[in-house]
DNA sequence: ACTATTCTTCTACGTTCGTAGTAGAAGTTC
DNA sequence: GAACTTCTACTACGAACGTAGAAGAATAGT
């Protein structure tokens, strides 16, 4: 399932305080200015699109997601792959390491992160 | 400049085989099977955004790109992160790293490469 | 109980996307 | 030069997006 700008906008913010009411998301979006029923609205569509769920307490709706923000990200990055990088990682990080400014610290963190996967998992 | 999904799948397009004619681009889209007419929309659409040259020669339009293809995909980088990574580097890598299933020899392809550009860049 | 506040649901409206048809101009073939 | 092919320009149209107002239902304060 695919996931629009304003939506991830709205699942960060969700991700951050679930499970939460409309209100809460809204104001877990400090820096947006969105209406509240701007949000209600995105919360609505995401809920039918299979995302969250939404369970009635009183009158008030609380969401929480169905979709872990990790899955969410890999299927964003499968996603770009796909359009960008001729569906391939190798054709990705190769335009990380090379095409992308990484300062030396991100460099040494990655290289870090790699080293210790090598040995962990495989 | 921001890319769509079948923008993007024309520009690979083109990138591949430019300057080139709507024809030439429509051929080079083996596993898309679009109306001509659908290319020739997302050239113009395309070219009305600034992102590709149309230059008459005779009574057909031969299109040229104004943004290389690592830009465009900087540009689309960013845009992931900015909405599914907190806007940094570090969580793309991170999730790279931890969260998606690398094979051996991506990693192995990834190690390379960062230790050769230790060396050659910055 | 009455009013103010807050929620929810429905509806709306301009924009971008994906996809393509139609009509007319230009070039090609015999 | 008449018929056929190919191009271009213009228009269309439904789906998804971004954004939000209006109206009515529930709750809360007094």
């Amino acid at each position: 399932m695919r996931l629009s700008d304003a939506e991830w906008k709205v699942m960060n913010a969700l991700w951050a305080c679930e499970p939460a009411t409309a209100r809460a998301v809204l104001e877990s979006l400090e820096d947006s200015d969105w209406a509240y029923t701007t949000v209600k609205t995105m919360l609505a569509r995401l809920v039918e699109k299979g995302i969250l769920t939404e369970e009635k307490s009183g009158n008030k709706s609380v969401y929480a997601s169905c979709m872990s923000r990790q899955v969410a990200r890999r299927s964003a990055v499968r996603s770009l792959l796909d359009k960008a990088f001729d569906g391939t990682f190798g054709s990705l990080l190769h335009h990380l390491v090379d095409d992308e400014r990484l300062s030396a610290k991100e460099k040494s963190a990655l290289r870090k992160a790699l080293a210790t996967r090598k040995r962990s998992s495989s």
